[in-house]
DNA sequence: ATGAAAGCGCTAACAG
DNA sequence: CTGTTAGCGCTTTCAT
């Protein structure tokens, strides 16, 4: 007597059907040129009848693998994720793998919490959000011995593999396209600083101390961004330091927020004041004026990912590695 | 001799290491209370000290629970669902569960695949965006017994639990306000029309009927929607219809790229022409004028869906219902 | 090409 | 409060 029953089809009720026993269901089933047509057939059949689905988690714990690869983002309303998502999803699925994801809510705790659950879940690689990491998540990363994907960022101690750009010389260069047009009284603007708006922010002072001019026209929050952030941000700098003519937004949604700030004010851009952001998302090539802004290579970053991954879930050897993507400043518009 | 050494720690080194049996390793981690205060303090030193990680599908398979729940969502880049799934996680998880995150894509067949793999990790409930489903997924979900959501729109035959609102009576009433404020030729623009798309195009059409008016200027594309899109579906309908005096935009997105397309013509929000988007995202309350919408209550839904699948999931029966939240016309400046 | 036996790591049920 | 026994559903190994 079974002590209890789920009630679920088994490849073992499958196997009764049919008139076989339960492995050679399985195989049938995983690796059919192993089995004779004819039973091949009349099993697809029964399990199609019956209406099986296999239990993952019966195969996980019997194989040691579970086919499955988590993501973790950093939030779901951040549209820069969503490509470099599909590029991975597009690879990994192709691979037979299952892309399972999390989000971290910007949280170096939660994307712990998370690394612990997806290992419990036997993930077979793991993607993160950034280079930095608690170190506990460290030490549960390296003794899980699986995969493991860095991203956005660059670091020079990558745990095995690191895709990302340099976000501080991203900075750097974006600064330097307000430096060229002339703009001297340049601030920043940044919400909910994570560790790549840090390295933006440290980008930008850097590169205006070498041109000795002030860095004190910068406004953070720690507040998630929005374009109604972006416009209550730049209401306050402006009020702030009146000679301000340019800013420097940690990201696209703030610049399309403070444009729409200028607009109400009848501000001219980028006459009266010059703006950019970051990222390169859609919005800035509908707005008007454009806005300029850093694209980065989302997409490449996706392929690149599962193409890397792949390699490494196929056997390769943990050969900690840094590919940098690049970026490109693009001027548009609003500089 | 074990068959094959996966060299994971398990419940079994811990027993050994505190000199108990595995299954009270099991209890003292599960259920502290039950557990002698000495030995736990030993047994969680030793976890700790040896690293640890559950196997959650060893532990899914022994009690048939996996204490996770799927949500599935169409778009990552859709900010609709960020508040929705914010919500479902904060209740979800404070119960206990893990929630995974899966994307169709807008595809009922990759919706019906999504379900398949999620159902054969076992998950102990299910979140679908919508009430359509292949006759397939329909199959899986009904024979899988577990509790299921399904969440944006209405439907009379709900299979569990439905939470949402009446798409369709919103079109219409995000019409009348057109209507109201004198606008006659008023047009629609929907990108990737899934079915909530389609449920608004038809509110649109049955009030635009009842006023006797044309619904003629009327430009759906199968592209997924972006601000980019928005105007350049805006160009083409003022060319297509001169005499356009409103347009109801299927998502804020389209709105908002519809808005910038004007103000690149220059022509008159709301004098000349009459927009309106969908959903009250943030973008809705930073434009210059400000976009008229139909605000749906998001953060109420995930709370919403968090409580009735809790009860569920603790056992309640199921009885299939349908929770309507209801929706608010906010006119905003651009009409 | 098919089968038998063993066991992945854990928990349920029942005993003591 | 702790242990014994059995088994979740599957795959591996080895045999035929």
């Amino acid at each position: 007597m079974p002590r209890r029953s789920s009630g679920r089809v088994t490849l073992q009720h499958i196997a009764d059907s049919v008139g076989v026993t339960k492995i050679t269901v399985s195989r049938a089933l995983r690796e059919p040129h192993l089995v004779s047509e004819d039973l091949r057939l009349r099993i697809e059949e029964a399990a199609a009848a019956l209406g099986y689905i296999p239990n993952r988690q019966a195969g996980a714990l019997a194989s040691g693998r579970s086919q499955s690869v988590a993501l973790l983002i950093p939030s779901l309303s951040n549209a820069v994720f969503s490509e470099i998502q599909r590029g991975i999803e597009e690879g990994l699925s192709a691979a037979g793998y299952q892309v399972l994801i999390g989000h971290t809510g910007y949280s170096l705790l939660e994307e712990e919490r998370l690394i612990d659950t997806y290992l419990s879940y036997g993930v077979d690689a793991m993607i993160l959000p950034g280079t930095r990491h608690t170190d506990q998540a460290r030490r549960l990363l390296t003794r899980s011995g699986i995969p493991l994907v860095e991203t956005l960022e660059l670091t020079d101690t990558p745990l095995d593999i690191n895709v990302g750009l340099d976000q501080s010389a991203a900075a750097v260069a974006l600064t330097e396209a307000f430096l060229e047009r002339g703009y001297r009284r340049i601030g920043f603007m940044g919400a909910r600083l994570d560790h790549r708006a840090q390295l933006r922010l440290a980008g930008w002072k850097r590169r205006m101390k070498q041109a000795g001019l002030s860095c004190e026209r910068c406004l953070t929050t720690p507040r998630p961004s929005s374009y109604r952030l972006g416009g209550d941000m730049l209401a306050s700098m402006l009020e702030r330091w009146a000679d301000l003519d340019g800013v420097f937004c940690n990201n696209d949604d703030l610049a399309a927020g403070a444009l729409f700030e200028c607009q109400r004010r009848h501000l001219d851009v980028p006459g009266q004041l010059g703006l950019a952001g970051f990222n390169g998302l859609d919005i800035t090539e509908a707005t008007t004026p454009t806005l300029a802004t850093v694209v980065t290579p989302r997409r490449r970053i996706g392929d690149l990912i599962a193409r890397k991954l792949q390699a490494r879930l196929q056997g390769a050897p943990l050969v900690p590695c840094r590919e940098d993507v690049g970026f490109e400043v693009v001027c548009r518009g609003s500089l």
